[in-house]
DNA sequence: TTGAAAGCGTTACCAT
DNA sequence: ATGGTAACGCTTTCAA
């Protein structure tokens, strides 16, 4: 993956803007440039006197030393990297003000790179981050590379940039890399058991993108669930989705319309939610009254709104700090032997599980 | 704002990476340095074969230039800054999208700053991007630095970057730069307007936050609406929101508790919108048989579901890619003059300013 | 067409 | 306690 540069690029022109450098202030200040750095780095020996005058210059002039300079010197940067693959999904977005507080906090600079979930794009990305030589790297995969056979090709990519990365969301299998993840299997399992403690025996499931591992555990947890409970898994009442919206709307539509339909669902995710519940709105169902109902992940608006719609929570914003927490952690210690954190999901249940009309029905 | 280095940061260890070189290159193609970095750059003569030579040696070494070198040899760098107020909001997610795209297909790298809305944050993330030399800003002010008396320090800072600016939906006035916006006055104006074209006469808003410009401007759109068809403005008909959920919900409760209360209710962004629905619906009121209601900009997730809420639309993933089309425009030719877009919002009306029993009601 | 060498603005080593 | 100087990895003259 050798990128050619040309491709696009906007123009180099050399910008002639002469920017106060650190030896103009070691000139105004009287002393050397070793000195000036001193008093920048807070390293080494600086007399108080001599501190002041430098420090008063540098005040005077707003000296702000150039992060190129001082990485190439320093031979690391002050950035992290972080690769996603949706910035508009609000999960996403909300992992991504997680990461950015703490990258904040600790004077850093975050390099933001968002896939679409695609290869091409991921690819390009990881290359981005290792030609800015990011300190650490937070990453969710576009693409379940180990499944597509590519993992190899991804373990290289990763090796070459020589720095801590923490996965994040969608597994990297076989990579020894830290990682935060959900327990989508568990979480799936709770999920689809409540719905059968409400009564539920016909029950469906609005699946994500099964050639992503997380779409294939919350299957996985959706059918040991009904196995557990002695309920037969019918594979007509798998809507194939693919975490978003509208393939689950436009399969929902096609479940809801043949007969014998299942009287509970559980979606997914929240886009898959949203599609789900688009089609069975259409279709002039209410929930609880028509059909039960969970989704995996809050479905924001809705919950705030005061919809009774039940779902497994969890905190996301917090997904984010722990992988800078993980990611930080392997920095300052590149030693320290990898850690796998599962963010455990908490089952919200609102009402839209029961099997019984309820007082206040949910429709569009 | 001479920021002190200290405070949280992460120590900072040499790391004893030896990355490839054009050093390397050069000797294992042996040409000089000179001719490799040629080669990359197709820039200067190099005869065929040479190139081909070279350009072996780097495919098989995925060698890929260091970006710090690079930059700091050429003294600009390839990164564009991205400082926006509200990652987790649906709005700001989706113009991070659309920016985030023109800049990939430009080869450049987005350095990304949250400031959560405070003017602490703004400024040190203007720090950042000043470091970091980026080749260009995309710039939302957290705060109406121009009606806080604060224009001199913002202009200050924005001269001492030198490279092009476009602020983005939130002006900052009388600073000459290039900006993208949304006609806030006219959208407000053609929302309020349609709710009185429906037949309402007593007309409430949910102001956003008056302490910025564009809350200022979509009351005034309100009240011109109002007063241009012979209605009064009503004082204890405007909401004094935040353009946050919480607090426009709180002030609608309020509101909706009095006496004589609107017929119906324009919010000022989505957000506002969110909070005030839930007070609505809490109250058990339902949408448009008890209130009429429109709100700028779309409701993400109620609107795809069928909930026929009216609003303002407005492409806001395109605003994202119009600021990077004038940054990338002003860096391509410095001397362009400043441009100032507004993009327009389009009525969408569903049924919900209706004054009129709809057959359909929304209701939480 | 090529390569040596002089920067770019820092940091860090080593004398002093 | 301080300053000179050699890196850092690249780009860009300038000579050859």
């Amino acid at each position: 993956m050798t990128m050619v540069a040309g491709t696009g690029s906007i123009k180099t022109r050399r910008i002639a803007v002469s920017r106060t450098t650190i030896h103009d202030i070691a000139q105004l200040a009287g002393v050397g440039k070793a000195t000036v750095s001193r008093v920048l780095n807070r390293t080494g020996y600086v007399s108080e006197e001599t501190r002041r005058k430098v420090e008063k210059v540098i005040r005077e002039h707003t000296y702000t030393p150039s992060a190129m300079a001082r990485n190439l010197s320093r031979r690391a940067s002050d950035t992290i990297g972080v690769i996603i693959p949706e910035a508009d999904n609000p999960f996403f977005a909300e992992i991504l003000k997680g990461i950015s507080g703490v990258v904040d906090d600790h004077n850093l600079t975050l390099i933001f790179c968002n896939t679409d979930n695609t290869m091409e794009k991921d690819l390009r990305s990881l290359h981005t981050v290792y030609k800015q030589q990011v300190r650490g790297l937070i990453y969710t995969p576009a693409i379940d590379y180990a499944a597509a056979g590519k993992r190899e090709a991804v373990r290289q990519i990763l090796d070459k940039l020589r720095v801590p990365v923490v996965v994040l969301d969608r597994p990297l299998d076989g990579l020894d890399l830290d990682g935060v993840f959900s327990d989508n299997n568990a979480g799936a399992y709770a999920a689809t058991q409540a719905l059968i403690r409400a009564g539920h025996r016909r029950i469906g499931i609005v699946a994500g993108d099964l050639e992503l591992s997380i779409g294939r555990e919350r299957l996985k947890g959706f059918e040991r669930a009904l196995s557990d409970h002695g309920l037969a898994v019918e594979r007509r009442h798998v809507v194939k989705g693919r975490f978003d919206a509208s393939t689950s709307y436009r399969l929902t539509q096609q479940l809801l319309a043949g007969k014998n339909i299942p009287t509970a669902f559980f979606a997914a995710n929240n886009l898959s939610a949203y599609g789900f519940l688009k089609a069975v709105f259409e279709k002039g169902f209410k929930i609880p009254d028509d059909m039960g109902f969970i989704s995996f992940d809050r479905l924001g608006n809705l919950n705030d709104l005061g919809f009774r719609l039940s779902y497994t929570d969890r905190d996301v914003i917090g997904m984010g700090v722990e992988a800078m927490r993980l990611l930080l952690a392997k920095i300052e210690n590149p030693g320290k032997r990898t850690e796998t954190i599962v963010c455990p999901s908490k089952l919200s249940l609102l009402g839209s599980e029961r099997a019984y009309p309820a007082k206040q029905a949910v429709s569009a």
